[in-house]
RNA sequence: GGGCCCGUAGGCUAGGGGAUAGACUGUGGGGCUUCGGACCCCACGACCCGGGUUCGAAUCCCGGCGGGCCCGCCA
């Protein structure tokens, strides 16, 4: 239930009601809470607005949602009756009723799915944050969500790869595979560019590998796999799991299969199969190549497999991708739009990380690592809790989990299209507006409530303090963010969410004493510190960040 | 050449027809006999440019300029 749509409908029932039938918009806060803007009303009834505004207030009739209904200027404004909001949203919270959505069926999020040939670096790491944390805001919101990596085992860079490993030899060096093994793609790519020849060598890596090679597969085993345990166990330390990993080459006789069911969009080139793509309606683009002449098959046919095996799956898919594949991205969906009708696919799209320095590129080893990140994260968290007397083991699990939130939530705090260029100090930075400010807050709440015993009762007609009442209004939005956040696959507006309450109950903390309050005032403070702790605790949680008991 | 996305204080980022453009960082000042100073308060500082639509444009439309991406028998 979203807490103050109850309290938007009553608004406009009394607009109605006055004569009046209209939309409230959000107010700014210094006016209240809903606002009605008479001015389109005005010219359609051919009225100054400001009277029109004053006759709205003067038919209106009382309500106990509302202790303020006024007009002011063209504006008539509302202010929602605190103690009312307060009873409603508190105890929506303390029971955990706030936290319950519909159910709404399954859905599979698809996303990081990086090229097995190297480890992570924090470019891609943008698309598993985004991908990891919508798929929590879904979970929450009521979806059955399964989480899926499809690993590209077929195609060229992982030959080139496989070249590398059969054709050179490169000192492996350091403890994980993922980066040992790195080495021989880009020795590989070296060498490709200095004699392009190989490329021949590479085709044929490709050719017998989609056959079954027993060789290539075993090399395969090794090698691609021994980098997907790397790019997992660099995505475990950031709180990303996966349910499901989707090899590519598990699909390519399927893939087979797919177009002879398309044959009136499929058209021959020297031996080569695309799909006419003028002709399914993609204007931007003409031919989407699914068949090499050598008969091998191409990325966008085992993309098309594999949408088709997850829509069987689940009728709603989303993928998180780089802007990079909006293209092919429109290319698939009306594919999948005709082979599977009933579902629905869409896509979250994310902008690149680059580097002061330009584009990141694996091949070129102009990376910064994901574990490098975490690396300098935890050895910068430490400088400062060394002296804080918290036992080893405390410190490592309380290093940890700040960096992380520092790095995720610098990740998350921007809108997923806007550019980002990778900086160490605002990738890591605790202060203000970061994930270790909320950490902090949380602790803070979570010290009040060690400090005292409350058996949860609280009585809302002792909400006085403009800061109680801030903090209840903004607290009562929590439903409609999550709704927003799920249904635009925006999960940024609840990294932004999560810092304003945080700041407002730093505000709540300074301006109202709990523990020393007097009986009454007392416990209804206990029950907003105990809300807040509880909101701020799920939300962490939804962009993938522990919430410290203290720090 | 064509298409898509982005341009807001020194840096980074909200707002995406409506009231005085909201934060963070930075810089300068201030606040613990008070529940945790990774905190709080005050000040400074911004809508890329030019047209148009509108009672009203940072927001919508057109045209520039700047940056990113795409237009592969790569993925």
């Amino acid at each position: 239930m979203e807490i103050l749509s109850i309290f938007r409908d009553e608004a406009e029932r009394l607009l109605r009601n006055a004569g009046y039938p209209g939309k409230v918009e959000q107010a700014r806060e210094e006016f209240g809470d809903f606002t009605f803007p008479c001015f389109s009303l005005a010219k359609e009834r051919k009225m100054n607005p400001a009277l029109i505004a004053k006759d709205v207030v003067r038919n209106m009739e009382k309500s106990e949602y509302f202790e303020k209904i006024e007009n002011v200027g063209a504006y008539v404004n509302f202010t929602i009756n605190p103690k009312k909001l307060a009873e409603i949203t508190l105890s929506s919270i303390i029971q955990g009723e706030i936290f319950k959505f519909e159910e709404k069926g399954k859905v599979i999020v698809e996303h990081t799915s990086a090229n097995p040939t190297g480890p992570l670096h924090v470019g891609r790491t943008r698309n598993s944050i985004i991908g990891d944390t919508v798929a929590r805001i879904l979970r929450r919101f009521g979806y059955d969500v399964e989480v899926q990596y499809f690993v590209n085992d077929v195609g060229k860079q992982v030959a080139t790869l496989l070249w590398g490993v059969k054709n050179l030899r490169v000192e492996e060096e350091g403890e994980r595979e993922d980066y040992r093994y790195v080495k021989y793609y880009q020795a590989a790519y070296e060498e490709l560019e200095k004699r392009p020849e190989i490329e021949k060598e590479v085709q044929e890596i490709i050719w017998k590998y989609e056959r079954g090679d027993q060789e290539l597969r075993n090399l395969a085993e090794k090698y691609v796999g021994g980098i997907m345990r790397g790019i997992a166990e660099s995505l475990k330390r950031i709180n990303v799991e996966f349910d499901e990993f989707v090899w590519e080459s598990s699909l390519v006789e399927r893939s087979r299969k797919i177009p002879p069911m398309i044959k009136e969009y499929l058209k021959e080139e020297n031996g080569a199969y695309y799909i006419d793509l003028k002709k399914l309606g993609v204007e931007e683009k003409d031919k989407l190549f699914l068949y090499r002449s050598d008969g091998t098959t191409l990325y966008p046919l085992r993309d098309i497999a594999y949408h088709l095996y997850k829509a069987e799956k689940a009728r709603y898919n989303i993928d998180v991708l780089g802007e990079d594949h909006k293209l092919h991205f429109q290319a698939i969906k009306r594919i999948i739009g005709l082979l599977k009708p009933d579902t629905r696919l869409d896509a979250l799209f994310y902008s690149f990380v680059k580097l002061p320095e330009g584009k990141m590129s694996t091949r070129k080893g102009r990376v910064v690592y994901l574990d490098d990140l975490v690396e300098e994260g935890m050895k910068r968290v430490e400088e400062i809790i060394r002296k804080r007397g918290y036992s080893e083991e405390e410190k490592k699990k309380i290093t940890k989990m700040v960096a992380v939130g520092a790095i995720r939530f610098h990740i998350l705090n921007v809108q997923e299209e806007k550019p980002i260029t990778f900086k160490w100090e605002n990738a890591l930075n605790f202060e203000g507006e970061s994930g270790p400010f909320i950490q902090y807050t949380h602790a803070r709440a979570e010290s009040i409530m060690k400090k005292t015993s409350w058996d949860r009762s609280f009585n809302s007609q002792y909400i006085s303090h403009p800061q109680e009442i801030k903090l209840v209004k903004l607290m009562a939005r929590y439903p409609e963010i999550i709704k927003e956040a799920a249904m635009k696959l925006t999960p940024y507006v609840v990294a932004k969410y999560a810092y304003s309450l945080a700041s407002q109950f730093n505000q709540f903390y300074r301006d109202c004493p709990v523990i020393k309050a007097e009986s009454g005032i007392r416990e209804f403070r206990l029950a907003l510190v105990y809300s807040f702790k509880a909101l701020i605790k799920d939300l962490l949680e939804l962009l993938g960040i522990e919430a410290p008991e203290k720090m």
